[in-house]
DNA sequence: CAAATCATGTAAGAAGTTACATGATTAT
DNA sequence: ATAATCATGTAACTTCTTACATGATTTG
C-alpha cells in the first residue's frame, strides 16, 4: 500500500484538499501514480485518524467548506522511513500488451488500429511533457535545483513515452510483413 | 478487471495448470501482466464455472494430482470480445518514482544508492530478454511468423529497459551536479 | 442554457495481498 | 540435511472500482 505515500509525497511539496490532490495526481504525476477521487477522500480521513497529517478548515463564499491537510512531522517521518525502506519492483499491468499478446485470434488490421491509437495517446502525453520541460529550461539555476528531482522523474515520463513511439514504428512495420 | 483476460491469452497459447500459469506469468509475461498463485486458482475456479475454460485431471504417480484446463469456445470468444473493445489506459503506480519525487527530504547518497540499484534490477531484465531474442533471431521465417506477437510485446521489453538505463544514467549526472 | 469544473463524500462489490496450510520430489 | 521446486489451495484483510449522491459556479 503506498497510496498513503504518494499522498504524503504531495503534501510535503504543498498542502492542499482532496480535491487539489486529486488534480495533481492527474497532472504531473499521472504517469507514475493514478488514485481516484474516492480513494483519495478515504485515504486522508485514515492518515489523519493516523496523525500523518493534519486538516484545517477554510470557509469561502458561495463554495462550499475547503478542507486543506497538510503533512505533519509524523507524515513526515513516516515518508522519509518508506524512501528509505528498499522498494519491491511495482508490478505492471498492462492490457494493452495482453491484447498484442493473444492478438493471432484476431486480423492483423484490428491490432495495426489499436496501436495507431496508442501512438496518437503517447504523442499526446509528450507533447504536455515538452512543455513542462520548456519550464524547467527556462528556470535560473537555483529554481532548477529545487524542482531537480520532480523533473528527473518527469524524464522518465519523456524517455518512456519516447520508446512506446519507437516501438510503435516497429511493431507497425512488423505487422506489415 | 483483466486477470480474467490475461489467463485466457496464455491458455489461449497452450493449456496447462495453475501452476503452469503462474510460473508463465513470472517468465516471459512479467513485464506486462503480474499475477500471484493465490489470485490464480481463485480466478482459475471462476472462470471454470463460467464456463470460460475447461479442466481435465491428470494423476501423476509421486506427484499431487494435476488439474490441466484449456480455453473453451466461449472463453475464446470472450477473448476475442475483449481484444476488440478499447482499452483503457492501464494505470501505473511506480513506488520508486514517488520516492524519487519526494526524495529531497532524504539525502542524495540515499537516492543514487536507489537508482543504482534499480540500474542492476534493469540490467538483469535486459539480460534475460536478450537471451529471448536470441531465440528469435535463431528461427525460421516460419516460426518466427508464428512468434511474431509474443516477440513485438518482448520488443516493448527491450526498449523499456533500456529506457529505464538511459534515464538513470541522465538522473545520476543530475544528482552528482 | 448546457456542459464543465469545483468540491465533497458514501456504499457495495470486485480484486489483490498476506498469512496460513500441506506434502512430495529433486537438487546441492 | 536443507533448500528449492512442484502443486494446490483457504481465509482474513486491505485496497480499488463502480455507482450513487449533492449542489454551487464558471465557461462556452
Amino acid at each position: 500500500m503506498s497510496l498513503k505515500h504518494a499522498v504524503l509525497a504531495l503534501l510535503q511539496k504543498e498542502e492542499g484538499s482532496g480535491y487539489d490532490l486529486s488534480k495533481r495526481f492527474k497532472g504531473g504525476m499521472s504517469y507514475f501514480w493514478s488514485a481516484s477521487h474516492q480513494q483519495i477522500y478515504q485515504q486522508l480521513k485514515k492518515m489523519l485518524s493516523d496523525d500523518l497529517i493534519a486538516v484545517r478548515v477554510e470557509s469561502q463564499d458561495g463554495k462550499p467548506d475547503k478542507k486543506i491537510y497538510q503533512i505533519t512531522e509524523l507524515g513526515t517521518q513516516a515518508l522519509i522511513d518508506w524512501i528509505e525502506e528498499p522498494s519491491k519492483m511495482s508490478r505492471v499491468n498492462d492490457a494493452f500488451l495482453v491484447k498484442l499478446y493473444a492478438g493471432e485470434v484476431v486480423d492483423n488490421s484490428v491490432l495495426a488500429a489499436k496501436i495507431k491509437e496508442h501512438v496518437v495517446h503517447h504523442q499526446k502525453l509528450l507533447t504536455a511533457f515538452a512543455l513542462l520541460e520548456e519550464e524547467y529550461a527556462g528556470m535560473n539555476k537555483q529554481q532548477r535545483k529545487r524542482v531537480m528531482l520532480p523533473y528527473m522523474t518527469l524524464r522518465k515520463g519523456v524517455l518512456g513515452e519516447q520508446a512506446w513511439l519507437q516501438w510503435a514504428e516497429e511493431a507497425l512495420a512488423l505487422l506489415e510483413q
